[in-house]
DNA sequence: ATCATAAATGCAAGCGCTTACATTGATGCT
DNA sequence: AGCATCAATGTAAGCGCTTGCATTTATGAT
């Protein structure tokens, strides 16, 4: 062996083929505008050597990554790992890949995620919710970065959406609870600071109330992070309360579950003392005993179509347009009637 | 504005601040080889412009990236998730980025994703388990990229690891079985091919049967995918037996909340009529009901201590040393002894 | 002051690829 | 046969950065 090994080079194959580098180039972006005898030398050049084109100088000579990046905010619970999972597997179809970064919900984090993703090439980004500096917008704008937003939906927005009215789905779960005969209400939501889903889904229960004439000023809301734990020691805070309430519906399902374990330590009956519901319709959601009365997300659709809608911006230059998906409200145990 | 806007670049910082590029270059990458006058400068030249340095271009020319990638066989469960998500805490922690595909349980899948993390220059690779086509190290080995496996323990490999041993930690879980007097073992495990993990689990099962004076053929092993689904099928397919086994060894928590869930179905009791165990102590463990007998893997330690290994192999250019991690069994209600 | 020495900075050569443009050689028309 | 046309390929100029080496400037000992 000549010198140390290092990886071969365009310009390798090209010598071994015989042909310029142009032409191998153009073998592997464009095949058909170069004949065919050319081509089977150059391909067998390519794989004789092990050839694997190098990304850096492709992005930089190119400047065109076929990276798209998303930025969630967590990796750690099964929320958005579906519809992302449904995300990636369109865009890598459509020949791109990519990059997950997770923002541990601090915008400082998202917004230093973004300009690390931009820095490395990423064609297009996938970003969660709309509630964001609109400084991170115009920045986009200018390095002219397509976005699409996903997990809500709000149209006329910086960026276009493809999502679901978080307001409305959690309105018509909170109307069911009516229904049912519950008027004391309570509610466990993730922090609404920056996070425009909760705070829509908190909206849509006071929707409700109003509509049924209860006053909104009623409703307890507790606000902790995603957690088990915090969705246990939310809804033992509830129900030690002068006055318990008869429904506690939470803003997501991991709330609901730590809401639900909790009321089984403390001998609390579901839904014979208290009702409590979720959001999200996660595995776990039918899994756990009782389990889940919840809002199904269809997360993989939105996934999807969150994928070909950037596609399509990215390709086409186009502006983009927002999508809103249906919702729907799942019954389980864990909701009944009022005692 | 002049042209249509475009990313500032090292040469506009280097004209504003009314140095050469080498010096704003230096200023970034290793601030003391330049006088603070100057670099105080340059800074203010950089968030003037609002720089970002060009993340291609800076592989090119430096041949470094921190990147590290990491290949898992899924992202859509829990197992992975908590370890990739501390290894990911470590590796940021060191200046490193990460970035993780999923092979979906695919040889081939898995290795053109290496090829791919590969020609994005990555310094370094996390991968899981020992299984696969040798070929692959050899490729790594000669582009001297670091690779530390994960989730698996075994010295003496082409990587070296940072796991646990599977099959010893089965085994202390299958001795425990025995203690309870049960003698009809059955095993769902997840499909062994290509899958180290899979395979030393259920050795582990046959291992303290031999111990025991059982039989190993009588152990009836099915193989599946990993889905809760699936732990489901293969539970009730093997209640349909003739000869019920009195207790089902899940190769990991999945499985067993499949089996566990069907068992409810079927209207079996547990653990009076059958016992069913786990493996990995996901979160989902506990919070099901009964809540899951299983093996409790260290995931957070093992994530943090491979990105460790794998930095030190990076910076050092040393071989890396193989670490072992212990693991517990974790006595929860699924198990009990036989009726 | 003077000069060796060291610190700070500048110069410029790549890194491996894509692509506009130039060149070559067929092809088919009159 | 002669020429326009077009398909196939080659030439070479960057893309934005890092870094070895050369050059300038400051430092301090004589």
């Amino acid at each position: 062996m000549p010198k140390p090994w290092s990886a071969p080079t365009l310009d390798d194959v090209a010598k071994k083929a015989g042909v310029s580098t142009a032409t191998v180039s153009r073998c592997l972006n464009d095949p058909k505008r170069v004949v065919e005898a050319t081509r089977t030398r150059v391909m067998a050049a390519v794989s004789e050597l092990g050839y694997t084109p190098n990304f850096a100088a492709r992005v930089m000579a190119a400047k065109r990554s076929f990276t798209i990046g998303a930025i969630i905010p967590t990796m750690e619970n099964a929320i958005f790992a579906r519809g992302l999972q449904a995300f990636q597997e369109e865009i890598h179809n459509q020949g791109y890949t990519l990059l997950v970064s997770s923002s541990a919900y601090q915008p400082e984090a998202e917004e230093e995620q973004i300009r690390t993703l931009v820095a490395r090439g990423a064609d297009g980004l996938l970003l969660i919710g709309h509630d964001r500096d609109p400084r991170i917008f115009d920045y986009l704008d200018r390095q002219k970065i397509p976005v699409v937003v996903a997990w809500s939906f709000a149209p006329n927005q910086s960026a276009p959406s493809v999502g679901f009215d978080n307001r409305q789905a959690m309105q018509a779960l909170a109307e069911q609870v009516m229904k049912l005969g519950h008027t004391r209400l309570a509610a466990i939501s993730a922090l609404t600071q920056g996070n425009d889903r909760a705070r829509f889904r908190i909206e849509g229960i006071r929707d409700a109330m109003r509509a049924n004439g209860l006053p909104e000023t009623s409703l307890n809301v507790i606000e902790t992070t995603y957690e088990i734990e915090n969705g246990a020691a939310a809804f033992e805070q509830l129900m030690s309360l002068p006055q318990r309430p008869t429904a506690v519906l939470c803003g997501n399902d991991v709330l609901a579950v730590g809401a639900v374990r909790q009321a089984e330590k403390m001998g609390i009956s579901i839904p014979d003392e208290v009702s409590i519901t979720g959001f999200d319709d996660i595995e776990l959601a039918r899994i756990i005993r009782p389990s889940l009365t919840t809002v199904h997300v269809p997360h993989r659709e939105m996934g999807r179509k969150a994928a070909v809608e950037l596609i399509d911006m990215i390709e086409t230059g186009s502006t983009g347009q927002s999508l809103r998906l249906e919702t729907n409200v799942i019954n389980r145990e864990s909701l009944g009637p009022v005692a």
